[in-house]
DNA sequence: ATAATAAAAGACAAAAAGGTCTTTTATTAT
DNA sequence: ATAATAAAAGACCTTTTTGTCTTTTATTAT
């Protein structure tokens, strides 16, 4: 569904968002030790996270990433749109350019109700909440990790 | 949602079947023109989808491409299989190698769900399907296609 | 038989996605 | 001040996806 640099943001920041809670800044290395993805790769998705000021970072020692409390939670249609656009939030299923109820494709009305399921799910849950739910339950970021 | 090479291949089989119920047998030159497809890479993707089976060609005069009648509707789900794998109907949101309800990711249980409507979805609606309601109704399979 | 036709096969290439690594810059504890 | 630390920047590479084109093979109408 979703690519690579999708996923690897998606835990990358979910884990910060994790240690946080913990009063803890985590750097590159853990994160992406912890969440089971390529070291550079995750950094450089993570630098350009920061640069689109989704996420903080502090440099030198101590330094490591971290979330604005001030600024609101981050809606994972907002991450998503950010590293792979909007297309599966408004693309048609069979790749027409213009496709809507009043020209659809042979598609349609099935596919805008998953469509518009996706998109309820993506606004509704946030960096924030699934953190929230690692924490309590039993959710895990990567196999290794509870 | 889908890759090119799935989009493609489901607007040029729906558009064969479309014109097999018209008793045309329609060649590459003009699937590719019609669905909006590029020529030469439809004309290797409908290849493909011949030597697996989903659908019969005739060279020479006259040919081009046609389904066998003798043989079950293509779903969907087959064709997607077939084309960029079950990652879709099976993967994780998260990206996780094991995500189930006993070892969830955060995004499991809600995700899980639309995942399950999009497998009823592919797996109730086939080439036929589409191609009868392109051909009662306004559904279309390209911008200049009725 | 022959010519015309149309798909099959496969080489090739551009673009995008995914990934690695080194150097630079900023920060901070000492 | 300095050394250690950690992110930022950016060059570079690999793989996959997407796309193009030429040559070959099969079929059929004549």
């Amino acid at each position: 569904m979703f690519n690579k640099e999708t996923e690897y943001a998606l835990r990358g920041l979910v884990y910060i968002q994790l240690q946080n809670f913990d009063g803890k800044r985590p750097g590159i290395a853990e994160i992406a030790e912890q969440i089971d993805a390529p070291h550079f790769y995750t950094a450089k998705i993570l630098q350009r996270l920061v640069r689109q000021g989704f996420v903080e970072s502090q440099k030198g020692k101590g330094g490591g990433f971290y979330f604005d409390n001030k600024k609101p939670e981050l809606s994972l249609k907002e991450l998503i749109i950010a590293t792979e656009g909007d297309k599966l939030f408004c693309g048609c299923g069979f790749g027409l350019k213009q496709c809507d109820e009043n020209n659809p494709c042979p598609l349609h009305d099935k596919y805008a109700l998953i469509r518009n399921a996706l998109n309820k799910l993506v606004t509704e849950e946030n960096v924030q909440s699934l953190a929230q739910k690692t924490m309590k339950g039993e959710e895990m970021l990567s196999p290794r990790l509870k």
